[in-house]
RNA sequence: GCCGGUUUAGCUCAGCUGGUAGAGCACCUGAUUUGUAAUCAGGGGGUCACGGGUUCGAAUCCUGUAACCGGCACCA
């Protein structure tokens, strides 16, 4: 006997081993036909696994959220059964299901054309029609080895080759094409539907190492019904159309070329934007007990070397060697400048905690193939702070430091971040005795500021442990900012040293930590997660002030002095053009506030004011016009 | 850095198999004084990314370089 008992708490039994498929028959014909997959005991099997003990049984179908999963994973096997019936010299390595859709890797000396895309996915969607069943096989793993290898597909038996010996193995069969595959899968081809799409053509390394050759990735997306699909592709076009290079260049808020690749020439609407982003993260670390520095942009290479930079990260250093051979790098980071800082005269441990800020301007040789718009460059400005203080500092400074940050998102307009705990990396500096303190210490402070987080291991910088803060962007897209970072390490090496109470000479610790990253990176995140319509504090230009006839100009002119003695960031358009064209202008160039003035308001001292996105108009009196913009212009904090 | 792609007017793009460049928008000028998302008419503007080569002739074919785009790797 066999008793299945249901999400419902029902209770089925069978006189020998089921299937799922057979439970699901047994509920209804209904379910039979919707069902793709089972969970017994929480774990995900084929609908068609055998089930020969007591266990508890869901029914998989589209409605469940991981389901997608499981279609995803099957979009990438049609696609390699596809490509071996088109192009049969092709190896196929890997396919994961991937977030929105799935890509596998092939190995092949001809990389795909676009054209080929066209040609796989046609080719999909007959393996669909055909409706191939899906089935488990079990393998020896040295059969599976030699099956492979027979087949000349070599990534496939190398992969299996590390699976440890003697261990039984899955193989899932479709048609003509067999995988290796931990499953599971649909019950068959036709499952996939026709709601996916293959979407870019890439290179990716064997087994993601860059020593390795590259191989040729397909990426795809699948969803269950073609009104996801549509979703998802509109989604996309949104987001191109937030893309922060494109509303850039159409706000003229910034521009890059070729002779300064990797930097930002900044225009006057863009440092408007970054001035208003620094004046007020300066206002939050004064009100916050930091100090400001600014310290050397180019600095002798002897401190890179003291620092143990030089032996890391040489190769993303610029390094300029002077006319009278001094070896001096531009810096890439400003801790061990800051530490320069700490060092001079005689710190005591009532200096601590010595909270050291800088909006640091570094250079980093980043890769090419890394740049991206102002989210990648070479040449950037971080919101740095070194926190210098005691072991039992840590936590409190934790603790203040979440809070900060948290206001700060909120302030630009983000709410939902995550947390991530990164801990000791492989390539690392200092004992594995101050790694465990430093690890331990991070991890309560972390609690201790009533943080969730998740484990990132191995992700520590080679100096300390880091957590680091992830947030979600308007359209649901993760951007990694903040980081809080213990290092043991550089006081060390840079010899920063305090008195302590009993009058003993102490390493401080250090304490790195960013909210914003770099502005560059940040300003990026934030035109996309606004889409350029910025909140008042933040918009460039806040207010236009435009007539409707000539008439009116003197007015406009006064409302507009007025607007700007009170510190708003004012336009006026004066042009002779129609209301409906300035109206059109000024709203595709995202002007959060619009002010008319025709004959009648100049006549009355008044304004139409119309907000961005709002076809309302409210006529309002100057002087409360005046209260009313500036109240709303008011930086929050 | 690696794989693939792209580069034509300020922007978006067209230019078939080689025969010395086009459109829309933007810009400038003129007319229009206009009531809430594009008034009309005229005009100017391009060493076709850069360097080599093939050819009587190259935006177009070959080749090298750079930047950019999409991934991969990297991200102290």
């Amino acid at each position: 006997m066999v008793a299945i008992t249901l999400p419902d708490g029902k209770v089925r039994s069978y006189p020998g081993p089921v299937t799922g498929l057979d439970v699901a028959t047994d509920i209804g014909p209904g379910l039979a036909k919707a069902a793709l997959a089972v969970r017994v005991d929480g774990e995900m099997r084929d609908l068609k696994a055998g089930l020969d003990r007591d266990c508890a049984l869901a029914i998989v179908t589209a409605k469940d959220a991981d389901a997608l999963e499981l279609l995803r994973h099957d979009a990438a096997h049609v696609m390699a059964e596809a490509v071996k019936e088109l192009y049969p010299e092709t190896q196929v390595t890997i396919g994961p299901s991937i977030e929105n859709g799935f890509y596998y890797d092939f190995a092949r000396p001809t990389p795909f054309t676009p054209e080929d895309l066209e040609r796989i996915e046609a080719r999909m969607h007959e393996i669909v029609a055909r409706d191939e069943p899906i089935a488990c096989e079990a393998w020896d793993r040295d059969a599976a080895v030699a099956f492979f290898e027979s087949l000349g597909e070599k990534y496939k038996a190398e992969i299996i080759g590390s699976i440890p010996a003697g261990q039984t193995i899955t193989l899932y069969r479709q048609g003509a094409f067999i995988d290796l595959c931990r499953g599971p899968h649909l019950p068959s081809t036709g499952r996939l539907g026709k709601a996916f799409k293959l979407m870019k053509l890439a290179g990716a390394y064997w087994r993601g190492d860059a020593r390795n050759e590259m191989l040729q990735r397909i990426y795809g997306t699948a969803w269950f019904d073609k009104k996801d699909l549509d979703a998802y592709l509109t989604m996309l076009e949104e987001a191109e159309k937030r893309d922060h290079r494109r509303l850039g260049r159409e706000m003229t808020l910034f521009h890059q070329q070729e002779e300064a690749a990797g930097s930002v020439f900044w225009h006057p609407k863009g440092w408007t934007l970054y001035r208003a982003v620094e004046g007020y993260m300066r206002r939050r670390l004064e009100a916050n007990a930091y100090v400001e520095v600014k310290t050397p942009q180019l600095v002798d290479f002897s401190l890179w070397e003291a620092s143990g930079h030089a032996d890391k990260f040489a190769e993303s250093m610029f390094t300029i060697t002077t006319q009278d051979d001094r070896h001096l790098a531009v810096k890439p980071m400003n801790c061990p400048c800051h530490v320069q800082i700490f060092r001079q005269g005689i710190k005591s441990y009532r200096d601590l905690p010595l909270r050291m800020a800088e909006f640091g301007s570094c250079h980093r040789y980043e890769p090419s193939g890394a740049l991206h718009g102002i989210m990648r460059v070479r040449a950037f400005t971080q919101d740095d702070a070194h926190i210098f203080c005691t072991e039992d500092q840590i936590t409190a400074e934790t603790v203040a430091f979440c809070q900060l940050l948290k206001e700060v998102y909120s302030d630009f307009g983000f709410t939902d971040v995550r947390v991530k705990f990164s801990d000791r990396p492989a390539k690392r500096a200092g004992s594995d005795e101050s790694w465990d303190k430093a690890e331990a210490a991070l991890s309560s402070a972390a609690a201790a500021a009533g943080l969730e987080t998740t484990l990132n291991p191995g992700e520590g910088a080679f100096y300390g442990p880091k957590l680091e803060f992830v947030l979600r962007d308007a359209i649901g897209r993760d951007w990694q900012c903040g980081t809080l970072q213990v290092d043991i390490v550089l006081p060390e090496r840079l010899d920063a040293a305090y008195t302590a109470e009993d009058g003993s000479r102490r390493r401080p610790v250090m304490l790195h930590r960013a909210i914003l990253g770099s502005f560059e990176r940040f300003l990026g995140i934030l035109i996309e997660h606004h889409a350029g319509r910025f909140p008042m504090w933040l918009a460039p230009v806040q207010v236009v002030v435009a007539t409707i006839v000539s008439d009116a100009d003197a007015f406009a002119t006064e409302v507009a002095a007025t607007l700007r003695a009170r510190g708003l960031r004012v336009e006026t358009d004066l042009r002779n053009e129609k209301i409906n064209y300035k109206v059109r202008e000024h709203s595709v160039a995202k002007v959060p506030i619009l002010l008319v003035v025709g004959k009648r308001e100049a006549e009355q001292g008044s304004v139409a004011m119309r907000r961005l996105g709002s076809p309302d108009q409210e006529v309002l009196a100057l002087d409360a016009v005046v209260d009313k913009l500036c109240a709303e212009a008011m930086p929050p904090a």
